[in-house]
DNA sequence: GCGACAG
DNA sequence: ATCTTGTCGC
């Protein structure tokens, strides 16, 4: 039966990522690497933003273990989706807090080497993900991942704060910072991880936003809050209502029902 | 030792 | 992540 470890506590398969992890660290850059600029003034010889991509993960209720990730493609002048691009996965390994880019990163890296084998063109400049870029146990979260793998600057977007650090949600109320546009969260290392955003006037609880890879935290921020049309910005809601919505119709195509079928009667 | 813990 | 109705706020 089991060999070494009794409870499936993964203890092995964490130490190998983490390792590869460390590795794949070595390659991190923190600052702006890239031609663009956000709104170059007229005289600049720099190139405008216009491509934003995002991407996302979401499961199939009656089996989550099937997701589908999502490849958007936004002009971040009107905000339209010029490019969208699905993947059915299966997922092996379960959610594992610190893990989540073993996960989620294969089946979006291949939406990207697809992207730009077919249409370079519209390859984005800049890349939002669904996860924490730096903000991370070992500052290696899914966007700062996958922007190494796939070599492009990545933002990573949270919807909670992951309490790294010493951070936690509760210091944020306690300093009235509450009341501000945006927080820098500072762990108790000292080091900048990231921001809290009130993406909207309106909006009592914040996205925590970080540096992926090859992008500084102040350019993440500004590009991310350019892209705010509501809470989540445009490229990483885009990416999460249409894989949410591809996901439903592609469990409802027999030839895929069939895999459940198999499963619920032996 | 116990709890916390992106999606 | 996913299951769900109403509901509080602008």
């Amino acid at each position: 039966m089991q060999t070494e470890s009794e409870s499936e506590d993964y203890v092995e398969q964490r130490r190998q990522w983490t390792q590869e992890q460390n590795r794949l660290k070595g390659q991190l850059l923190l600052h702006d690497d890239f031609p663009w600029k956000l709104s170059p003034p007229l005289s600049d010889p720099h190139q405008p933003l216009c491509l934003v991509g995002g991407v996302d993960l979401s499961f199939c209720k009656h089996d989550l273990t099937v997701g589908c990730g999502a490849l958007v493609v936004l002009n971040i002048n009107t905000m339209n989706v010029i490019y969208e691009d699905f993947a059915v996965t299966h997922l092996r390994m379960p959610y594992i807090p610190g893990f989540l880019a073993f996960r989620e990163s294969p089946v979006l890296l291949a939406l990207l080497e697809k992207l730009s084998r077919k249409h370079v063109d519209m390859y984005p400049q800049v890349l939002m993900v669904d996860g924490n870029g730096i903000l991370h146990p070992r500052g290696f979260g899914l966007a700062s991942h996958l922007g190494v793998l796939a070599n492009i600057p990545t933002i990573g977007v949270a919807k909670n704060l992951y309490h790294v650090d010493g951070l936690c949600r509760q210091d944020l109320r306690m300093g009235h910072d509450i009341t501000d546009a945006s927080t820098p969260l500072v762990g108790n290392s000292g080091q900048v991880l990231g921001m809290a955003l009130r993406s909207h006037p309106d909006c009592t609880k914040p996205i925590f936003v970080s540096v992926g890879h090859r992008i500084s935290l102040g350019t993440a921020v500004s590009v991310v809050q350019k892209c705010c049309k509501y809470r989540i910005p445009e490229p990483v809601r885009q990416a999460d209502i249409r894989s949410r919505k591809q996901i439903k119709v592609t469990s409802a195509v027999p030839s895929i029902r069939v895999t459940f079928d198999e499963h619920a009667s032996p």
